[in-house]
RNA sequence: GCGAGAGUGGCGGAAUUGGCAGACGCGCUGGAUUUAGGAUCCAGUGGGCAACACCCAUGCGGGUUCAAAUCCCGCCUCUCGCACCA
């Protein structure tokens, strides 16, 4: 077979490797260590899918290179494997999940060997087998066992939580303290039950009150949920970012979620009695304020008062009215009698609404009277309380005081409900407010500036303000500083059959009912296991766990004489994912989750490559959860992922779009709009018009944009989308490697571009790359013989200079290009290589050897087969990398531009080493050059050596 | 609206950080070989031009500099994320 055959060399260097078990990591790294690890697949019914093997290429080549380099490299890879997919199609076919699962896995393990990656596959894993998910049971116990210590920073074990004195010998009060403090908590929080679909739906998945799928009406009710809260880690999960090595883009969007802001917790007064205006009475105030200016500011606000969280502590004496969320448990009380029908109707319209629906009603400020008076702590007005569900319950304190020159919300929803507007912040000179329109209280400014109207404080800058503010408010103890986070803690539970089961067991009382009292499953006896024998309804018509119906047997348990119930909510698929990079390093492990000389001596992992999907969530429910085992002792570091890269999208083939109505007639694309049944029209016809796919022949450039041939006044849209099953742009990666090779598919996705740009996917790409294999191969091999045997140009010779410089300079390149992982600029490399010593008629066997292990990262089967043709009997995954001689690439003479007032006009042939000197006069001497020069004045001379020359001349 | 990133030939993309714009690949054009080509090889290929002279050209408009894709100012467009977070 003399020919490239990627198909039998494929398969048998796969073989090779797993039957000489090459890539099998040591319990420890000898020597230097690289921990290179891949955001695990969720193994889906589809199979592979181009996007995934280029991460794991990209990974697989910086494995390949640092163990040339004689480096200990982990490179594990597993199954994000429990989900709802398997459930639902459990329901629909009655196969049990498990059954699915393992299917799916087997499909893309065999789609991932058929790339040669070079896993270690001793180290799999799947975040549902038992042995595994029994160490993310454990790790929930320990999220139980921990309460966070805002003093020290750090997570601590819930029997050294200090107990305020006058609950310390009760029992059941001392569970009730703990049981506030501890990570994993419960909590009575809303869901989206959908009954028409029998399940419960995540938040993405409502759309305006209705299923996403089938449009069926969706209902929010309480239910008992886990949380774990995340957000006592939000201050060092947003400090430690600082010391990762990840793109700034990634560390913003993690901040961003976050949303880490300071400002000021301040109490305004109310009062149940009042005046005869329905205001607080001054004396009370004023008493209030001496209280208060004496005990300071407490830690939990009383029912005196109505507390709120502001960044803008500077425009308090611009606060004009306050709002609190229709949630907010001060609202029955504050609501006057006359206002309590208006009020009671628009709470509960309110709780109608999800949190989406009522931020896609942005537009109007809607909200009502309380009837009620808070009293500015700052000047002792009396201000109405609204309620308007614009403020959100579940942020700050749920209520705020409300300063419509200065915020853009209450601007619009003072303009709405007719209440003043006072400025307090002079903008001064702005571009983007009028000055007058702000101080007139006719636009909203909320930009910094000086205060106006602030009595003692005017003249103030915003930042001082905003500090000698809190200050002042802090002395008097009407306020104090304080950080507020958009982050919410982390609603850890699902009523799913396939996700962990929690190692928690309810107490029953005698009729019974639970008791309220919980009792852990101890870890020594975990793992809980899934009931084995369940039978899945498509629907089932509450929206408690699936769980709830699992055979008896499973579901009570008797211990020391009390009956139990387990806990039948299960954890969501987050969790399996939060920690497999630990378990991967000590797979095998029935003692520990990973043996602490190994965590010690592998981790950090070095690399962790994955898309930008998991930018958010994935990465900091990880880093949380490590941080927690870092506070309890079980791993070394604070922080799990060293350095982390996202992969760009791979779009679908680019298309050209253009737009036809009915009768067939075109319509530029410029003119179409999209009209308001999500179908498309034409702007000045008003008629429908549909997209209609165009050969590219059929289209040309024109000026910025493409146009038909046959008709140029029409535009035609060229853009790629998303490879979507709908769309029909999915590229499927067995139809790469039987059309082209596991190698062309690696090398095509890298020499796409740069790893972490979008790009759209191109056939004729992967032909060209495949074309360079082939190039490649017949570099090296005698395509016309009938036995596999070497190109009679390859001569056991030195190179000479030109060959040798060729070879340094790539050898130089391509290892610059693999430590800035910049693979398509290694690969274009190569080619150049390769382009050069096609050429040449004695092709020295040292060269060949050395591009041949070159390549090896990129094309490791096609470089096993040619290393073997080359005289060697083992691998080349452990060879040297070839270092390059810096005497090599030395030339003797390079050519070097010469400029006229910045023009290139000439070039120059000159010694490499030549001084400015030799250069200038060089440059001068040349023909063409002297010929410009003649009767110019000369202004300046710039000289760069072995750069450039440029004359400036006049 | 806020935040992040990006705009370079017909297309994907290079450009050692201010120093020859367009490496490498695709596509296209011409040629060679071939029964044939979606195989292989050779040559050409940013635009204008008879021209290898010259002019224009890195989203647009200014600026700094001997010199700008690269630095500064102001716009425009696209992608992604967040979105009433007080």
């Amino acid at each position: 077979m003399p020919r490239y055959n990627p198909a039998a060399i494929e398969p048998k260097w796969q073989k090779y490797w797993d039957e000489n078990r090459t890539f099998v990591t040591p319990r420890l790294p000898q020597g230097k260590k690289m921990y290179v690890l891949d955001m695990f697949p969720y193994p889906s019914g589809d199979g592979l899918h181009v996007g995934h093997p280029e991460g794991y290429t990209a990974t697989d080549i910086v494995c390949r290179y640092h163990r040339m380099k004689g480096t200990s490299v982990m490179h594990p890879m597993g199954w994000d494997a429990f989900g709802l997919p398997a459930e639902q199609h459990a329901k629909k076919t009655g196969t049990a999940p498990r059954i699915t699962t393992e299917q799916n896995i087997a499909n893309f393990r065999r789609q991932l060997k058929m790339l040669g990656f070079s896993y270690d596959w001793d180290r799999e894993l799947a975040t549902t087998d038992v042995d595994y998910f029994r160490w993310t049971q454990f790790i929930f116990l320990v999220l139980y066992d921990t309460w966070f210590d805002p003093e020290q920073g750090r997570g601590r074990p819930i029997d050294e939580l200090p107990l305020p004195k006058q609950i310390e010998l009760k029992e059941d009060l001392v569970r009730e303290y703990r049981d506030d403090h501890r990570l994993a908590y419960q909590l009575e929080a809303p869901v989206n039950w959908c009954p028409a679909l029998g399940t419960v739906l995540a938040n993405e998945e409502v759309i305006g009150g209705v299923s996403e799928r089938g449009g069926h009406p969706v209902v929010r009710i309480p239910l008992r949920q886990w949380m774990l809260r995340i957000t006592a880690y939000a201050d060092r999960l947003e400090k430690d970012l600082d010391q990762l090595d990840w793109s700034e883009s990634i560390k913003s969007l993690q901040r961003n979620w976050i949303g880490r802001s300071e400002g000021a917790d301040v109490d305004f007064f109310i009062d149940d009695e009042t005046t005869d205006d329905g205001r607080p009475s001054r004396e009370r105030f004023t008493d209030w304020t001496s209280d208060r200016d004496e005990a300071g500011f407490p830690t939990k606000p009383g029912p005196d008062v109505l507390r709120v969280y502001t960044t803008r502590p500077d425009t308090l004496f611009g606060a004009t009215y306050m709002v609190i969320a229709p949630e907010h448990p001060f609202v029955r009380r504050l609501t006057q009698p006359d206002q309590a029908k208006a009020v009671d109707t628009y709470c509960e319209q309110a709780a109608r609404k999800s949190d989406l629906d009522r931020t896609d009603l942005a537009k109007n400020k809607t909200g009502v009277f309380t009837g009620s008076y808070a009293i500015n702590p700052v000047n002792g007005e009396a201000i109405p309380i609204w309620v308007a569900d614009y403020v959100l319950i579940s942020y700050g304190t749920g209520a705020i005081m409300a300063v419509p020159a200065h915020d853009t919300r209450d601007f619009e929803f003072a303009q709405t409900f007719d209440i003043p507007i006072v400025a307090v912040v002079d903008p001064g000179k702005s571009t983007e407010v009028d000055r007058n329109e702000v101080l007139a209280g006719r636009q909203c400014s909320v930009e910094d500036g000086t205060a106006i109207n602030s009595g003692i404080y005017d003249g103030l800058i915003t930042a001082d303000f905003k500090k000698t503010i809190t200050t002042d408010l802090h002395k008097r103890g009407l306020g104090r500083k304080a950080v507020n986070y958009k982050l919410r803690d982390w609603l850890f539970s699902r009523q799913h059959f396939w996700g962990e089961p929690f190692p928690i067991l309810h107490e029953l009382d005698a009729a019974g009912k639970p008791t309220g009292r919980l009792r852990t499953v101890p870890a020594d006896e975990l793992p809980v296991d899934l009931p084995k024998d369940m039978k899945f309804d498509a629907a089932h018509d509450s929206p408690e766990p699936p769980l709830d119906k699992a055979p008896e047997d499973w579901l009570y348990v008797t211990l020391d004489g009390k009956r139990y119930k387990r806990e039948t909510n299960s954890m969501p698929q987050w969790a399996g994912s939060c920690w497999y990079y630990l378990r991967f390093l000590d797979p095998k492990n029935d003692q520990a989750l990973v043996d602490p000389e190994i965590e010690k001596a592998w981790m950090p992992v070095d690399l962790y490559v994955g898309g930008a999907e998991h930018a958010v969530l994935h990465l900091l429910y990880a880093r949380f959860w490590h941080k927690v085992l870092h506070d309890r002792g079980y791993v070394s570091m604070d922080e799990p992922f060293q350095k982390l890269v996202n992969q760009g999208m791979i779009l679908g083939e680019m298309e050209f779009t253009g737009y036809q109505d009915a009768d067939g007639r075109w319509t530029s694309a410029a003119q179409v709009a999209n009209a308001a049944d999500n179908g498309q029209i034409d702007k000045r016809s008003g008629r429908p018009v549909v997209p209609v796919r165009v050969e590219p022949e059929a289209v040309e450039k024109q000026g910025e944009s493409f146009v038909l041939v046959a008709d140029p006044s029409i535009k035609i849209d060229s853009r790629a989308y998303k490879m979507s099953k709908s769309r029909g742009n999915v590229v499927n990666p067995d139809e790469v490697v039987s059309g082209f090779g596991a190698d062309s598919l690696r090398l095509y996705e890298m020499f796409m571009g740069p790893l972490e740009a979008v790009k759209p996917w191109s056939m004729d790409g992967v032909s060209g790359v495949h074309g360079f294999l082939n190039r490649v191969w017949r570099m090296i091999v005698d395509e016309r013989a009938d036995e596999l045997q070497l190109n009679e140009a390859i001569e056991d010779v030195e190179p000479d200079v030109d060959q040798n410089r060729m070879l340094h300079k790539t050898i130089h390149a391509v290892t610059q290009d693999l430590d800035q992982m910049a693979f398509n600029t290694a690969i274009a490399r190569m080619m150049e290589f390769t382009n050069f010593f096609l050429k040449q008629d004695a092709r020295p066997k040292s060269a060949m050897e050395k591009l041949v292990l070159m390549l090896s990262p990129f094309a490791p089967h096609m470089a096993e087969e040619l290393w073997q043709l080359l005289g060697h009997d083992k691998t080349l995954a452990f060879e040297p990398w070839p270092a390059h001689d810096e005497a090599a690439l030395r030339e003797d003479a390079i050519e070097v531009p010469v400029q006229i007032n910045g023009r290139l006009r000439a070039k120059i042939q000159v010694a490499t080493d030549a001084d400015a000197k030799t250069l200038l006069a060089a440059a001068k001497a040349n023909e063409r050059i002297a010929e410009l020069l003649e009767g110019k004045t000369m202004v300046k001379e710039i000289v760069v050596p072995g750069r450039m020359v440029n004359f400036v001349v006049k």
